[in-house]
DNA sequence: ATCCAGGTTGCCA
DNA sequence: TGGCAACATGGA
């Protein structure tokens, strides 16, 4: 039976798979099935301890038992959350997105699937990258299936060890299919025009030519898990399709680099908004370096929880009770448009 | 319909 | 350096 439970104290699975750090987590009311590497997975929570079932292990059955360490990998339970938050600056900005994404963590996730999800990002809405996502794996990974209800709640034949009253038909809709991440070597086969036809608009030009980079070598993704933060940053930008921000969350989500700091338009909109109100013009630049410097040793945390925390709608300055509307404005929250 | 979305790139001064 | 437009697609 690959079924564990996981003690995950400070833990909150929802907050962290719907987030925007990954993006293939499907959420029934029997809890979140994906992936984890080749690993099909269901993963549920209740109060500090995860049920976990993975699909067949197509590995040796002593690789059985490292599931549970693979799991809390994945989810970086051995992150010192407490005293990552601890080590935020203390001012209400922050203090709030902490307060309301208590359990969040940034997790650990492959490292091609994550730089090539992120490629896919750039102009994107989060649910739109979940729809490529999901498209890419359907078409070009591999599927997996896993048992959608726990066997209890079928009929056993006791001595023949089978379900009862369930015939083939009924039993494959008890199971839940997810898809594996192609690999790179798998993109690298294909034209432009299948990419496309996952609605990656201009974007398969990009996703395309650095999955041949990887493929052929000349990028060894694993390798530069070596590299200091600059020169890995470097390295990443160097792919077509990564630019800065896209290099930041790459280094936070694949390569453990709690202090990548990703500006994209919410973090810059808070940053500007909460932290300068009155500054007319702040260049990028400007903006990367006093969020590095003001976040800290974890600022991929307190990025990763404003992030969260604005786009959840807490975070606004004026109660807007049209969400649609206040989603509109460029600066939620703003009555007067600051020039 | 119009606007915006976890941006990157090339070109301009 | 810094501003700017092009680049595709779909949801609100």
């Amino acid at each position: 039976m690959n079924m564990i439970k996981i003690v995950a104290p400070d833990f909150d699975l929802e907050k962290t798979l719907d987030s925007g750090q990954v993006f293939h987590w499907k959420k029934t009311n029997k809890g979140f099935f994906g992936t984890i590497g080749q690993l099909a997975v269901r993963v549920e929570q209740s109060g500090n301890s995860l049920k976990v079932r993975c699909g067949p292990i197509p590995l040796s059955t002593s690789k059985r038992h490292a599931l549970p360490g693979v799991v809390a990998r994945y989810f970086a339970l051995d992150h010192p959350l407490a005293a990552i938050c601890a080590s935020f600056p203390d001012d209400p900005v922050i203090n709030a997105a902490r307060e309301s994404c208590r359990g969040l963590r940034i997790i650990r996730q492959p490292k091609w699937e994550c730089l090539a999800t992120f490629i896919c990002s750039s102009m994107k809405q989060v649910a739109h990258i979940g729809q490529i996502s999901q498209k890419l794996r359907e078409r070009f990974g591999e599927q997996r299936k896993i048992r959608l209800r726990h066997a209890l709640h079928e009929t056993y034949d006791g001595s023949s060890g089978r379900l009862l009253n369930v015939n083939k038909s009924r039993r494959s809709q008890l199971d839940y299919a997810v898809y594996t991440f192609p690999p790179a070597d798998r993109i690298a086969s294909l034209r432009e025009r299948a990419l496309r036809g996952c609605a990656l608009g201009y974007r398969a030009k990009n996703l395309l030519a650095t999955a041949r980079i990887v493929a052929s070598g000349e990028a060894k993704l694993e390798d530069w898990s070596a590299l200091c933060d600059a020169d890995l940053r470097s390295k990443l930008c160097e792919l077509p399709g990564v630019g800065a921000k896209v290099a930041n969350c790459v280094m936070l989500f694949a390569y453990e680099r709690l202090r990548a700091f990703p500006i994209d338009v919410w973090i810059e909109r808070t940053l500007k908004e909460k932290y300068f109100p009155h500054a007319r013009h702040l260049s990028a630049l400007r903006l990367q370096t006093f969020a590095e410097k003001y976040f800290g040793e974890h600022g991929g945390y307190a990025q990763q929880y404003l992030f969260h925390h604005a786009r959840t709608n807490h975070g606004r300055s004026v109660r807007c009770t049209d969400r649609a509307a206040a989603l509109r404005r460029p600066y939620p929250g703003m009555t007067k448009s600051h020039g």
